[in-house]
DNA sequence: TTGTGTAATTGACACATATCAATTATTTTC
DNA sequence: GAAAATAATTGATATGTGTCAATTACACAA
């Protein structure tokens, strides 16, 4: 159950065998169906996620009642309200089940008690909220810089997972168009 | 000259005097005067720095030419390419300085030994770059989901001192907007 | 399997923002 | 302090993307 996240870990920071599992009893397994949430928005996020099965996505709901995706999860990667989980305050995200998902959550008092007792692991969080940092930079440099068709196209580049097995209209509230908009993009693509 | 960055770590991260004497040996001054790079793109970004006087910026060139800003950095700020210095790949963003600065500079090989001397940092670390991408969610959010205006007023209170302290066109550039419709914008918030 | 809801496509039109060009205001430099 | 460079404003027009409405395609549940 716990070999993917073993591996993840142990490519940015190796760990003794003994270090691991002491890891183990900090998380908690989950298992939630397509559709269920696992943060409400306004709710405080009590979780930080890894995706051992499934896929989920993040979002927000603007002013006007549009759904907007934050982040997409597929296995092997991490989803919370980052912002909501370590300061403690009321989500600004949700967080729901694209995918029938298979879950190791960690609560905030258990992150500090495992570093507390793994001090390694401090490390390991630095350099994956690090990544994800990068990753989002490079999103928000391409919503400056280029166009919907652009990022489009980047994306099926970069993330061809998400191009692939998330539905279009997802697609499209990540990408910051509407569904009508991808649509259209599409078609013009497949033309060229 | 450290008062600063003692205060800074301390509020996040409190250090013994001890461990405060062990860091300082691991920072680099440096003054800068407006107009000259701290970073230049396609280079090596070799720095993490810590602003201690003036203001920074870091920015894209798109592939028309035009300047994209990424970040601005004020006193007591942080900044750098992440991505360039965490992998040692070309930077993909230049930094340039605003209002003669002076700085405090980490390189990356003086970043590991400091973690390896005084392992607290690596907390710190972590809590400032999740604080950094807590930020640039938030960022990523409102240009998914509001109007140019409604960033603009947005930014007037959430960042005063980017709204007041830098120029018209490099703030529309922060805002992913022509400097002709920050104009507008700014003209049509006043009549209102 | 059929029906019912949801997703994707398409068309007509609206609107926010970009682009280009000209003018005025403000800094910088010698 | 005058000249030159840069920044901000304004107007006219172009364009990408959004909105609304209708149609077709698809998925899932009874």
């Amino acid at each position: 159950m716990f070999e993917l996240l073993y591996t993840k870990i142990n490519s940015l920071t190796p760990l003794t065998d003994e270090e691991f599992n002491k890891l183990q009893a900090f998380f908690l397994p989950k298992k939630l169906r397509k559709r269920q949430f696992l943060v409400q928005a306004e709710e405080e996020c009590k979780y930080l996620a890894f995706v051992e099965k499934g896929i989920l996505r993040s979002f927000t709901i603007d002013s006007k009642g549009s759904e907007h995706v934050v982040q997409f999860a597929f296995e092997g990667w991490w989803i919370s309200d980052v912002s909501g989980f370590f300061t403690g305050e009321p989500s600004t995200y949700s967080i729901d089940v694209l995918d029938n998902a298979e879950l190791l959550i960690l609560t905030r008092a258990n992150m500090e008690k495992m570093f507390a007792e793994v001090p390694k692991l401090e490390r390991f969080f630095r350099i994956l909220i690090q990544n994800s940092y990068i990753a989002l930079q490079r999103r928000m440099a391409g919503t400056l810089t280029l166009s919907a068709e652009e990022r489009y196209l980047n994306l099926l580049n970069s993330s061809p997972d998400i191009a692939s097995k998330i539905p279009q209209h997802m697609v499209a509230s990540y990408l910051g168009v509407t569904p009508e908009t991808l649509s259209r993009i599409r078609k013009h693509v497949l033309i060229k």
